[in-house]
DNA sequence: GACAAAAACTAATCAAATTAGTTACAATGT
DNA sequence: ACATTGTAACTAATTTGATTAGTTTTTGTC
């Protein structure tokens, strides 16, 4: 047992929390160290630098994103379970911007233990679509779509880049509509 | 005259490449000082540090995209304005994906001179939309609508996140259909 | 109670941004 | 041609943050 309740998951969701708050490229190991009541050298025996956490947080990310997206696509199916899908998505990125962020880095960090983060959640996507009336191979592209429109989508929520003051809401609820109608011309009679 | 030929738009071009060929967070003032044959610290008497680097690669990709974009248009209307405008800025941004990086980051530089940057561009594409049979409102719920699946998709692109195998090109064309089937049924009889 | 492992600490190193203060060059007016 | 002046470069120093090395403390186990 360590000698400060300290482990790599408090370091991790603490981060998170602080990601959120400061914006993920203002957070310094010895912030985090301060704020966990630690000296920053010792941040090294959980976790193994700056680089390591940010890839653990977008792990976390993506996996707490695919729970949430899990239960709101729980019984629903077809359009309906696309719409809920994209709702929780955008949820969780606007709720949790600086996470967010960590998330979208997957270039930097292309290994096996990514990879699995980000499947877990397309396979979801794809029972999804499967429910569909759409041939698999135009699900694959639609769920591309799907990803391209909610990560640029959101990551521009995030950095307020919206300056028209038109609302965000109306823009995401039209935007979704848009996109499932244009999915429903892709339909086989 | 500067003893060496060093001015502000060589600096900034020359921060552009370097992003483009090893991605906008491995440039360091040394590196960048180094290849222009000078110090760094000589760099600020034309920059004001790495913050206002980035900021300005920031505007000058902004600038040409809204260049390419114009070219992409100029006369076509409607929808294959639409698709040429989509395809101009796909092609723009996944050509420099560094620089495009930079493009991402409105948040941390808000005010007149990157307001100015962006607006250009929304003044085109608003000009596209303008031709179609949609009411204005919608109009400008469709650009964002846009502009989220064009960064969104462009980002995962430019970070490989596609692990599928599947062919990106026909993602995009279809991505593009999708989108414009869509924003079809929002049009006024 | 002694030992082994883990986790903390302090001290030191390194790299990069930035600032201060100084020197060299290049244009301009006499 | 020469002195003046502003600009742009330089060197040296500072600061901050990540990381590493080496040491000490704590905790669980025998």
């Amino acid at each position: 047992m360590s000698r400060n309740g300290l482990d790599t998951n408090r370091i991790i969701s603490r981060a998170a929390q602080m990601a959120n708050e400061m914006g993920l490229e203002n957070i310094t190991l010895k912030m985090l160290a301060d704020d966990l009541g630690v000296k920053s050298p010792s941040l090294y025996n959980h976790i193994d630098g700056l680089d390591d956490l940010k890839m653990q947080l977008m792990i976390y990310g993506w996996n707490q994103m695919e729970q949430r997206i899990i239960h709101a696509v729980i019984g629903i199916s077809g359009y309906d379970a696309i719409r809920a899908g994209c709702y929780a998505f955008y949820e969780y990125a606007t709720e949790n911007p600086g996470l967010f962020n960590a998330m979208l880095w997957y270039n930097k960090f292309q290994n096996a233990e990514t990879m699995e983060a980000t499947s877990g959640l397309f396979s979801v996507l794809f029972k999804v679509t499967a429910s569909l009336n759409i041939s698999e191979e135009n699900c694959n592209h639609i769920i591309r779509t799907l990803r391209g429109f909610l990560e640029g989508f959101s990551l521009l929520v995030n950095n307020a880049a919206f300056g028209n003051p038109i609302s965000i809401a109306e823009s995401f609820e039209l935007s979704v509509n848009v996109l499932i109608e244009g999915i429903k011309t892709l339909e086989e009679k």
